[in-house]
DNA sequence: CCTGTATTGATACTGAGTATCATCAAGGGG
DNA sequence: CCCCTTGATGATACTCAGTATCAATACAGG
């Protein structure tokens, strides 16, 4: 069990990307983190873990884990840019507008949805994006908003 | 029939804004534009129709017309910020990735996933988004790509 | 018309994301 | 295990979307 072994370093390689230094610490980062968290997120925590990892290497690394589908994209209703992390497999995520905290929601019932539309429409459709915006049990619990 | 006779007029004046001219002017631009559309692409159509439109009534003019759901806010898969014209009803939107252009896919189907995703998640979802990308049919006839 | 107030637009500013480029380090071949 | 090639890093400077400010203006309702 060397550092070198992580699912992520796996993953970098069979994808022709080197595991550095500094991608490690930037999924190290992400992994201690809860809920959704945007890019300026991750450069506070580097900086106040005093990691030297500048701006555009986690901007970068960014971009290189969302190609690898290990964290997801979101485009929250304020127009932020935020991120998860996730599995490469195709899903979607139910996000808590109060703690940020996110589920996954499988593409199931969806994918016939699609097909109607594609019908519907005459598109060919190659890509959807579904998000879902709400409150997670636990805050629903603490009283709801 | 007067100037001042539009859906978005009575819309605006509902909802306690004034139409004004620059409002007004927003609204030709976007209804002589085909497929969706950036602010910047506003602020050009401006321009060289010499509007004298500053650029931030158009991010507020877009803001309004948001919240009135006269367009919808669409955030393309390359990370920019888009609009459509729409009618207010909630629905979704199929967006052709090579012309742009985008046809309107009812919510049918999808709140039965919606539903499904609650039951199975616990969240309560107050609020989705589906956006769908894909060819439109002028141009899968036009060759596939 | 007149007037209170929402709206405008010029200007300056913030902050996300990116281009550049000299320096560095990953890792495969010897 | 060490080199060398090449991809990756990070400091810096830059672009550009979106927003705050505020004096000047134009709606709308009376
Ligand atoms: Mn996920
Ligand atoms: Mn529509
Ligand atoms: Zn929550
Ligand atoms: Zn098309």
């Amino acid at each position: 069990m060397d550092a070198t072994d992580s699912p992520i370093d796996a993953a970098l390689g069979r994808a022709g990307y080197r595991a550095t230094g500094a991608r490690r610490a930037v999924v190290d980062l992400i992994t201690r983190r809860d809920g959704h968290f945007t890019a300026a997120d991750l450069v506070d925590d580097a900086q106040s873990r005093g990691l030297r990892i500048g701006r555009a290497t986690i901007f970068r690394t960014l971009d290189v884990l969302t190609e690898l589908r290990a964290v997801e994209r979101l485009d929250l209703p304020t127009g932020d840019h935020a991120y998860v992390a996730c599995e490469p497999a195709h899903h979607h995520h139910v996000i808590c507008s109060r703690c940020g905290r996110s589920s996954d929601a499988d593409d199931a019932g969806l994918r016939a949805v699609v097909r109607d539309i594609e019908r519907q429409t005459g598109y060919r459709i190659d890509e959807h994006r579904l998000e879902l915006f709400g409150l997670c049990p636990d805050c629903l619990a603490r009283g709801s908003t």
